[in-house]
DNA sequence: TCGGGCATGTAATACGTTACATGATTCA
DNA sequence: TGAATCATGTAACGTATTACATGCCCGA
């Protein structure tokens, strides 16, 4: 069975099952909080609108808006819902992960040790700064968890995947930067 | 300073600092190793390969070969060195993380806990297999670890990563289990 | 003899980013 | 007055996947 919509299509439907927006509005979204696990810009997001629209997955309603043209609330319709439901527990089909800095660090041998320390200590900053900022969200959440059936669990369970890649990068930054540092002064 | 290509040359570039090669032994490599942090088709290489060329960074010689043309062997060429030199230290551009599990993770609490825990499951073990493949070649590593400039520092680095990557993503895995688990048998 | 590995490439299509284009309101 | 936010969209370009096209050699 060919799949309904692109990956990009199901990211818009589970934002709009969250709450009826506009498109600028998904796109905010798709920025923060989204943008943790998948991101577009407004552009690609209104051409997908479109498309969802044609097959009948979402639907909007207008209101007057700001610009020249009348601002749309798009809302996910039971068929968009169905769909969403019925993607979800289908298995993830292998994605092409692409990671610069690795792909960097595999070729880290041919390069300067200090300047690679330098690099690593910039990434182990930025990964224990949003850290810190997960672990201050688990703390106001972990108290009562809320339940399956609700939105915030997926914040909850999303949150929880990214409390512990940060703890695995922010570590693995730690030992590069360790044997890099070996590596200036050998004893 | 426009980049000199690609972040596609710069993996290819990365392939042939090691080793001179054909452009399917370069997509062969792509798939392992260095496919868990980049990936790409052999009709992407062939045709990055005539831009790396044009540039100089990459040169090649002829050899007779299995079908009806020649084969190529690439080499890289001291420019293509130093630029991929120059490019490791960069800092890597902040990236699209596109991750099709969290997502589906975010849309979750529409779906049947049941189906969910059975995805999950599928997920956890494929992590904890990778997992004991990357622990075997640690071990092995482990006991004399390879010298900074060498590409075998490579290869620990990203094997490093890897690692702990996946003993995050099991990790993860096995607190979504727990949580789908007691929803479904509420005490 | 038939499928898989080795080896090269092109073409069509899909996906994603950046730039272009418009325009009201609000706040400094 | 000028930048930021809200709000819509199109066009051009760059990157990536899939399909098409060829053909030898080797082992089952």
């Amino acid at each position: 069975m060919a799949p309904m919509t692109s990956t990009l299509g199901f990211a818009i439907l589970a934002v709009l099952a969250r709450a009826d927006s506009t498109g600028y509005e998904i796109a905010t979204r798709m920025r923060h909080p989204v943008g943790r696990f998948w991101t577009a810009s407004h552009s690609q997001i209104h051409t997908d609108l479109q498309r969802l629209l044609a097959a009948g997955l979402v639907s909007y309603a207008t209101a007057p808006g700001p610009g020249p043209q009348d601002k749309k609330v798009y809302s996910i319709t039971p068929q968009g819902r169905d769909a969403l439901r019925a993607w979800v527990t289908e298995p993830p089909r292998s994605q092409p992960e692409r990671d610069e800095l690795v792909l960097k660090t595999y070729a880290a041998w041919l390069a300067d040790p200090a300047s690679l320390i330098e690099m690593f200590r910039t990434a182990l900053r930025r990964h224990e700064e949003r850290l810190g900022e997960y672990e201050a969200d688990w703390g106001a959440m972990e108290a009562d968890p809320p339940p399956f059936g609700t939105p915030a669990f997926g914040n909850m369970a999303v949150l929880r995947c990214g409390l512990t890649y940060e703890r695995h990068r922010a570590e693995w930054c730690r030992w590069m930067i360790d044997q890099l540092s070996r590596s200036l002064k050998p004893s």
